[in-house]
Formats: structure tokens, C-alpha cells, sequence
DNA sequence: TGCATTTAGTAAGCATGGCATGTAAATTTT
DNA sequence: AAAATTTACATGCCATGCTTACTAAATGCA
């Protein structure tokens, strides 16, 4: 169990997921929080779904986020005009210069993460996560419903 | 930001968590209670520290996941006749089926993750993943403090 | 126009995971 | 033995993420 792939990928992940936390609590933000950012410096102005289907969570959950960004002053809400229903998001003038300082503590992450690495053996790996995550994302309800044909 | 290691290697253990939890859920415990029950079915008579360490969490996070397996029943506590501060955690009788049926639907998981992946890529993508996840663990406090020497 | 359906967002409730803090018991030090 | 430290566990508070259920607005259809 300790030593199988569902177990050390999601490890991987865990441990990626805790660097980032780690790096962006030192700026005031957490790890999921910088992801939101993120999103809304490159693609200003998505709405509520629109940035859930991006990070691929549920629209309730980017609703909190942006309750507490919003809150804390990094993200503004403004109505859109063409619609009543929905928000549009963007990124506060705040969040540049924390998100090129953010930028830099990613880097390093992926240097330490990749210590050791050639470049062909990172492409290789890169595939076969690919190859992986096409696995398992294709019809996540069909349980065991892999047709031989 | 959507096809790097980090985002990629994230994204396959949500996936296999998703589906561990989706197969979990079916006889009524989660995912992460899954792994609670696989643990103490290998090794019963842990402690919450004990069962901590082998999950890589916290001791408040198993000790509150005990908290809701024993009022589910599928696990005891035991006070500890050596050290009263102490409980020993055992999987109830009830447990057994139980992991019968789930390992059946976890060697499914893989199958389905596998698919396609001959065995020299399969220990390919172990033997990456187990170095990516040897040097994100090492030195979780010295940020890119990689010494040269 | 009028009703049904879809869509955007929210609310409530739960589980998992963290941190800070506190308590009681065990261990170590003096 | 007494005091200090460590250890096992718990409580409280918070963030993330899910499901289910709801409101309100937009859209599709008759």
C-alpha cells in the first residue's frame, strides 16, 4: 500500500501541495488561494463557474474563496452588466507584486522537486503522469466499465 | 501552469483519491477512512500517534477520524494498560468484509490507471515518482536551501 | 406572452486537514 | 522526591472541498 502508484502520486501531490502552502503563507495567502490569483491575473474578469471549471472544483467552493480574497482586499467583485445573476473577478493592484514573489518561491520548488533530473528524464516522466491523469480522468462514473472493444 | 509536474502530479493523486473515495463510498466509509481501516487491519493495536505517522497527517486529524469510526463502529479504542494517556486502536469484526470487497475495487483503480503502460513503464513511473517524492520530503523547512555538497 | 428549463450564486451540513493551545500522564533531570 | 520536560490526546478555530437544496435571473420553447 505504502508502495504502489495511486499511493506515491498522491503523495507527490500532497508534498507539492504543502510546498506551495508553505510559500505562499509567508506572503498572507494559502496555497489554493494563490491558485485563484493566479487565474484571475492571467484571465481577468471570469466569473464564479468560469474559475471553478478552471481550478476544477465546485462553484460553492471558489464562492467562499473569493468571500475570504475579497475580504482580505486581493480580489473585487463587480457586477456584470450583461448578466444580474453573475460576478465578474479581478485581481486587485495588491496582488501583482505578490504574485511575482510567488512566481520566483515556485520556481524553486520545481528546481528542488527536480533535482537529479535529466531533461529526458523529466519528459518521461511528464508523459507517463500525462498518460496516468488520461486514465483516470476519462469516465470517472463507469467504475470498471472498461469495455474490452 | 496546467501542464507542469507539480500541477499534473497533483491533479493524479486528486484522481485516484476521487476514485478511491467514490469506490469507499459505496459501503459507507470515505476514502481517507478507508486507509484509517487498511492500516489498523495490517497493524492493529496502533496508537493515534502511531497511526498518524504511518498516515503522514496529524495526530488531532486521526484522532477526530476515530472520533467517527468508532461511532460507526468499525473501530474500538482500548485503553493501553501501560500508559493511561494512551488508547490502542483495533478494526472491529464488522471491518473484515469490508476490506475484502474494497481491495477488489482498488486493484480495479489500478487497472484502469494502467491501462496501456507495459511493466518496464509502470516501474519507470514508480522509479520517477519515487525520486520526486524523495526530494520534495527532505528538507521541508530549509526552502531552496539545497547545499552543493 | 407564459411556462419550463437551465444557469449563477448562495446556504447548510459534513469530512478532512491544518495551527495554536490546553490537559493529563509519563519520563527525565536535579 | 520534586520540578521540568516530553508525550498522547483533546478542544477550538479556520480553510478547503464535497453534496444537497435553495433563490433569482436568464434562456428556450410553445
Amino acid at each position: 500500500m505504502q508502495d504502489n502508484i495511486a499511493f506515491i502520486a498522491a503523495d507527490v501531490g500532497r508534498l507539492f501541495r504543502k510546498r506551495f502552502d508553505i510559500a505562499a503563507r509567508q506572503f498572507g495567502v494559502t496555497g489554493p488561494q494563490w491558485r485563484v490569483l493566479v487565474a484571475l491575473t492571467r484571465t481577468p474578469g471570469l466569473n464564479q463557474v468560469a474559475l471553478a471549471a478552471w481550478l476544477e472544483v465546485e462553484t460553492i467552493t471558489t464562492g467562499r474563496m473569493i468571500d475570504r480574497l475579497e475580504k482580505a482586499g486581493l480580489v473585487e467583485r463587480k457586477p456584470d452588466p450583461a448578466d444580474r445573476r453573475a460576478w465578474l473577478l479581478y485581481a486587485t493592484p495588491a496582488t501583482g507584486m505578490l504574485m511575482d514573489r510567488l512566481k520566483d518561491c515556485a520556481d524553486e520548488v520545481f528546481a528542488d522537486a527536480l533535482d537529479g533530473f535529466s531533461e529526458p528524464e523529466h519528459q518521461r516522466l511528464l508523459d507517463l503522469l500525462g498518460r496516468l491523469r488520461h486514465n483516470l480522468s476519462e469516465d470517472l462514473q463507469l467504475e470498471g466499465k472498461r469495455a474490452n472493444g
